[in-house]
DNA sequence: TCCTGGCTACTAAGATACTAGTACATCAGC
DNA sequence: GCTGATGTACTAGTATCTTAGTAGCCAGGA
């Protein structure tokens, strides 16, 4: 399964997954970009007739809701992103991400348990 | 540095990286998808005008060659899978990554040193 | 010399993305 | 009932992406 978005679409997707079902006026005020409220509304129907969210009737306005959570969508986009440029390999995007990106002692140490545990699994 | 590809132009790319620099014919045979020779051409030349790839004269034919390296594009890539799918959070990948995508006993190993070097660095 | 094959330059058509305007419906308040 | 505010539906223009066709150039062989 792959799910995949816009720049824009994955913009307001995280409006609805950070805040939960929001009216085209939560979304378009929770935004940085300073958007059109019909632009909002527009993105929302086009998502809407992909099949990645829904609405709800409520009074005259829609609530709209995602249908996919961010989870698949970031499990789609890091499987395409292992596969077009590290060359399939997790081994290769974990290393570049150690190495460039800053982490805490806690988190290395998370991280490190994560893996003691996971070759723990693999000699049992 | 933000570098950035659409899908197609990420297929070129790859062959460029891959195979080093490449004529038309050699790129359009390297890829998976079957498309025309002129096809490949305006990519390569879309590419060129964007500024990430450049061609030498080579008798009658152009040979193509990267501006920007694989690793430039997976960084930059990678930073935007984060930042827009994991709230930032490098730790979050990671986890991920290591819980969905299996390794083998031997890469979870050099993670884990890699881990522990990252962790001496960091008590020092 | 002329033709053919291989190559590039130019052009273009259809699809999608992005933005937003106009028209119309409805509700609240007077 | 009228009006203003707020909301949706429909339409559209510009840009970009994807694909590929046509024209023309040139080297090498008949």
């Amino acid at each position: 399964m792959d799910v995949r978005f816009t720049e824009r679409e994955l913009d307001l997707m995280n409006v609805l997954w950070d805040r939960g079902p929001s009216t085209v006026t939560e979304v378009r005020e929770a935004l940085q970009d300073d958007l059109a409220y019909t632009t909002v509304l527009t993105v929302l129907r086009v998502l809407e007739e992909k099949g990645h969210v829904t609405h709800a009737t409520e009074g005259r306005a829609h609530r709209y809701r995602a249908l996919v959570d961010r989870e698949a969508a970031a499990g789609s986009a890091l499987r395409r992103v292992k596969e077009h440029l590290f060359s399939g390999s997790s081994e290769l995007l974990l290393t570049r991400l150690v190495e460039d990106h800053p982490m805490s002692g806690d988190e290395l140490r998370r991280l490190k348990d994560l893996l003691d545990r996971r070759l723990a699994e693999e000699e049992r």
